[in-house]
This record gives C-alpha cells, structure tokens and sequence, in this order.
RNA sequence: UGGGAUGUCGUCCAAUGGCAGGACACAUGUCUCUGGAUCAUGUAAUUGGGGUUCGACUCCCUGCAUCCCAGCCA
C-alpha cells in the first residue's frame, strides 16, 4: 500500500494510513487468494438518490480496485420491484460517473441473474435445504420466535423435495396469490440469528418489473440475490455497512450449499454519518416530500446531486472520502471537515471576483464625476498563469454593509469615519461623511475623499491601512441573485431525540436580490465556481441561472477570523 | 433478557507487545492588497477494575457503555 500512497501523492490525492480492509485484500493478494485477483462492486438499490455516504462506499470500492489493479462493477440491485424506478438508474450512473469513476462494460443488474437465481432456488430444494411454505407472513412472524426465545419449525418444513418443486413451479407460473407462499431456506429456528431461522428466499409480488416486465411473479429476496450475484460476477470482496454483519452467516450459507465457482469474501464497515446534516433515505425523502427543499437536487441536500448543484467538486468529495478512512466504529464525522475540503479545492482553483452581496453606497467627493478607469486585478493569487483582468472603477461605488460601522468596536479594522482603507486593488479612501436616512436613521450613503497617489493599492510614502474592502462600482456593476447555503441542521448541543425537523436551520437559506457584481461575472456559464473576495465560494445555479438574471449558490464561506472575534466578544457581554 | 459488533485527543483515523501519531476543529503567533491563503507553535486521548509481561492501546479475565438484528425491504 505504501506503493499506492506514493503514487497518490504525485498526483496531488491526499496521502492516508491503510485501513482494515486494505490490510485483508493485501493479505488476500499476497496469499494468492482468487489468484491474486481484486473484484468489488457498488451495489445500490435504484430506489433513491445517491448521497454523501454512499460516495463512501463508491470511493472505497473504486478506489480498492484502482489500488490493487482490479475492477469494481457498478450493480442495481434490483429485486424488489415494488419500491423501485428506473428513473433512479439514471441518477445512479450519473452521480458515480461524475465522482470520477468507471465501470467500464461492468453495469449489471441483479434482475439479468433472476434465471439463474431460480435454478440455484431448484437446487438447494433438490438437496433438502429449501422448502415452499404455506405460512402467512404473520405466521412466519409468530413462528420465528423473539430475540430471547427461538422459533419454532414450519408445518410446511418436511414437505418432500419433488412436492417443494412441484409447488415452487407453480409459484412461478403465478398459481398462487400474493403472499400465499414463500420458499425458505431450512436453517435452525433455533438459532440466536434470526436471519437463520428459515429465512424467506422467494416472495410472490404479481407486480410488473421494471426491466423484466411481466416475465416474473416471485422475486428473490436480499440474503438470496447478493451473495450469488457477487458469486456469479466474481466478486472477490464484498464490502458491506454494518447492518449486514448477522447476514453474513447466510450470505456464506446459500453460497456453501450451492454449486457455486466463487464465494466471495464479506466485508462490513461502518457508514458515513456527518453532523449538521440528515442521511438516511426516509428523511431525505420526508425533505423532498414536504417540500422543506425544492429537490433531491436542492445544493442544501447532502446529495451527490444537491452537493453537485451546491458546486462542490468531485476531487473534493474523494479527498473527504480518503481523509474520513474506514472502519467498523460507529462514528459522526464533522462536517468542518468537508467544508474544509472544498475550500482547498477551490482556494486553488477557483477565479477570484469582487461581488457586493449587501450594497452600501460609497461616493468618492474629490474623484471627477464622469471619470471611470479601468484597474488590474489578480484573478487567482495562488495560480498567477491565471492572469489578471481589468475591473472598472468611478466616483459611485458599493461597498458591503458590514464593512462599515460609525461606531466601531477597537478591533474593528474596516471603514469607519475618519479611517483610511483601501479598496481593493483601486485606492486609498478616507471615510468623511455619513448619509442617513431622516426618517429611520438608517446609513443610506457614505462619503469619502481617495488619494489618487495610492492608485493600484499602494502609497508611494510607504503608509500602510489597516484593512482591504471589496467593492463593485456602480454604474457598471451587474445585478445578482445570491443564495446563501447554510448547514441543513443547526448544531446539536445537547443530546436531543427530538423530530429533526426541529433541528433544521431556519438560516439553511437566505436568498439576496439586487446584488452586485463586477462585470467579469458576466461570461459566467451555469456550474462555473468563483469566489467572491472576503465571502466565500461561489457557484453559478445550474438550474436557474442565465446571462440575463444571474444566480449564484454559495458552496461554503471562506474562514472567518474577524466572525470568531464577534462571536467572543458576545459571549463575554453575556 | 438471545445473537452480532464497537470502545484511542472535541471529531475522524493510525499505532498489531517497544517513545500513543496524523488530519480537522480550537488557541497563539508570523506574514499578507482577501480578517482568505501560507508558515510556525500550542492545547488535547487509550471505557472501569484485575491479570500476564522487563514492557500492554495491543494478550487474558471481568465489569460498564454504545450500536445493529424479531420485513414476504435492501
């Protein structure tokens, strides 16, 4: 693995410590297991949109395949024609292509083995192991037993094998209503995992499939499907979350007692959870569905798609993904930790540009009226082969509310009357004057004169300010639509089982009209990432924006000092 | 109360019988035409109790805590 992390890091990934299942395909390899040979896959069911947890598991499967030169298939898991849409293959393929990885001529479905599945099902009746059951699925329920006490057998179970088939067949030929049968596989009713006391193998659902239409009207359960899918594609490690580990016993128990050239090698860890946030699909779906967000694609969604939209990119998620690592410990990963991610994906590539997203405005006195120039500016400071652009300047201009304050506290370095700043990479402005609003009092207009020797943003005799503000002059600036993303839930202080929902950030939201921008924004195309000096980054709404209205999502603010020192000082005065 | 798993800085992950380390977060300082970035420094942990050992996060025993399992879902 060394190997890998050195060649990880010549291509700028991020250099991360082995993890377990790393160390047992090393081990595997070395032993020459499966003849050396490394195959995962990603098996989501296309009953919902990808999300940040599963791009865990896809970096993970990929990934292992890319390290130990194998493959990783991309398989729909689709067996449960109730609850899942076509339209989610789409997404799926989508979401994992664009994360960076490929599958090359490896996208199965679980549905291209039902045929096969149903000879392996003949199989195991054949050998005594499996049986068609006349229980009720409330029956079944009683007959299992509790977590305390075991279950007890089947009337159904000593049928002989020839009837069994009998019976399955005409399962199969739809003889049977719903629910009127099942064929479970003959365990121990006894056992302290309830997974192996006759689970149900095959379900009689008479309803259409989406990719096998109405060729079917019994449909192989989970514990039955996965392991021979994996087994028929060669799969030599079948990595898995947490919950499966009482399925493992099974999954090894249907491949044991089958005829099977492969048996692959479980392998559970523990999925992603991230603060901040929701992840699972029943509350992603209750987001959706009450229309709390617009969309499995709103940029506040922890979706692939809404990280997609919000602007993060893929390098980005991959590098959070590497970081996190892999282990079998429940845990809650920061979401600071993938804040801190796009920032340093983004700090290095992303243009700078100088938007104003709380416009004051600012009147130079002493600039001639009808004057404008045209001023450098350093599109990106860590990647000078970005170049420099031209931003024009006049007498009129905006400069962001927050960067003036009449009475200002003593570590408050921006405008503030009788303070020279400079605005950035124009000139110095001294503050003289303030213009309120007679009725409110609220600042409407501040007045300042500038030095035309600090043009560029530097003082022949050497003076220093304090502070750099952004501006947008007025008369070219362009209107915007900004909208602010804010963590999805508000930080959990205390302990709380409360609904959700309770949890959610009022503030996940703000939407800002009337903004203004500098006239560089103008060449934005939707999905274009910039950041806007002193705010954060920025991405140009791949849905909703045009040349003509302009809007912006915020991926994620920059590191905030100035916010902290606030933040402090509240407190203290509390 | 049956079965399965897991306990290491605030958070996530390492250390596989030999100096408990990294990342994020936090703090302090440096530098800066972004209160950004950079750079430097610091704070901070082995679930409790026994045992084995020259030496235990690691092995053994025993508590405790947390998570998962009683779908004809995956």
């Amino acid at each position: 693995m060394k190997e890998n992390n050195e060649a990880k890091n010549q291509t700028g990934e991020t250099n991360t410590p082995t993890h377990f299942i790393q160390n047992i395909i090393t081990e595997d390899v070395a032993q020459g297991n499966n003849n050396g040979n490394v195959v995962t896959r990603f098996p989501p069911e296309p009953n919902g949109y990808l999300h940040i947890g599963h791009a865990k598991s896809i970096c993970l499967n990929f990934g292992l395949a890319r390290d130990f030169k194998g493959k990783c298939h991309l398989r729909l898991d689709d067996t449960n024609p109730c609850k899942e849409n076509v339209e989610y293959i789409g997404s799926i393929k989508e979401d994992v292509a664009w994360l960076g990885f490929n599958w090359g001529d490896n996208c199965f479905f679980a549905s291209d083995y039902f045929e096969q599945l149903y000879s392996f099902a003949i199989e195991l009746i054949k050998k005594g192991k499996a049986y068609v059951c006349d229980l009720s699925a409330e029956e079944i329920r009683e007959y299992r037993g509790t977590l305390t006490e075991p279950g007890k057998e089947s009337p159904c179970r000593s049928r002989s094998s020839e009837e069994n088939i009998e019976l399955f067949q005409k399962m199969r030929a739809g003889e049977y209503a719903n629910g009127e049968k099942t064929l479970r596989a003959k365990i121990d009713m006894t056992s302290g995992n309830l997974n192996m006391r006759d689970p149900v193998l095959y379900r009689i659902l008479k309803v259409l499939h989406h990719r096998t239409g109405d060729k079917w009207c019994i449909y192989p359960m989970y514990d039955f499907t996965h392991c021979l899918s994996d087994s028929l594609e060669g799969i030599t490690h079948s990595i898995c979350t947490l919950e499966f580990e009482d399925h493992r016993p099974l999954y090894d128990w249907v491949l044991d007692n089958l005829e099977t050239s492969c048996h692959p090698r479980q392998i559970e860890f523990a999925r992603l959870n991230l603060t901040n946030t929701v992840m699972s699909k029943r509350k992603l779906l209750q987001l959706v569905d009450e229309k709390i967000v617009s969309g499995w694609d709103d940029p506040v969604m922890p979706t692939i798609s809404g990280l997609r939209r919000r602007g993060y990119t893929p390098a980005s998620i991959r590098n959070f993904c590497d970081r996190i690592g892999v282990a079998k410990r429940d845990s809650t990963v920061d979401m600071a930790l993938l804040d801190f991610h796009i920032r340093e994906d983004l700090n290095r590539s992303a243009r700078r540009v100088m938007a104003v997203l709380r416009p004051l405005k600012l009147v130079i006195d002493n600039y001639p009226d009808a004057q404008s120039e045209e001023l450098d500016a350093i599109n990106n400071p860590e990647d000078p082969s970005m170049g420099t652009r031209q931003v024009p300047f006049s007498k009129t201009l905006y400069i962001e509310q927050e960067d003036f304050m009449e009475d200002a506290p003593k570590k408050y370095f921006r405008l503030t009357p009788g303070r020279e700043v400079r605005l950035r990479y124009a000139y110095f402005v001294t503050c003289n004057s303030v213009v309120k609003d007679d009725t409110t009092g609220e600042i409407t207009e501040i007045h300042c004169s500038y030095d035309p020797e600090t043009r560029g943003g530097t003082a022949p005799d050497g003076r220093k300010v304090k502070s750099t503000i952004h501006w947008v002059s007025a008369s070219h600036a362009r209107d915007v639509e900004i909208r602010l993303y804010a963590h999805l839930l508000l930080d959990q202080e205390t302990e709380t089982k409360k609904d959700f929902k309770e949890l959610i950030n009022p503030a996940h939201l703000e939407v800002l009209q009337g903004c203004k921008a500098e006239p560089a924004l103008v060449e934005a195309a939707p999905g274009d990432r910039f950041q806007f000096e002193r705010q954060g980054y920025f991405c140009a709404d791949t849905k909703d924006h045009t040349p003509e209205s302009p809007v912006f999502n915020r991926i994620v603010t920059l590191r905030d000092t100035w916010k902290k020192i606030q933040n402090k000082n509240q407190k203290k005065s509390k």
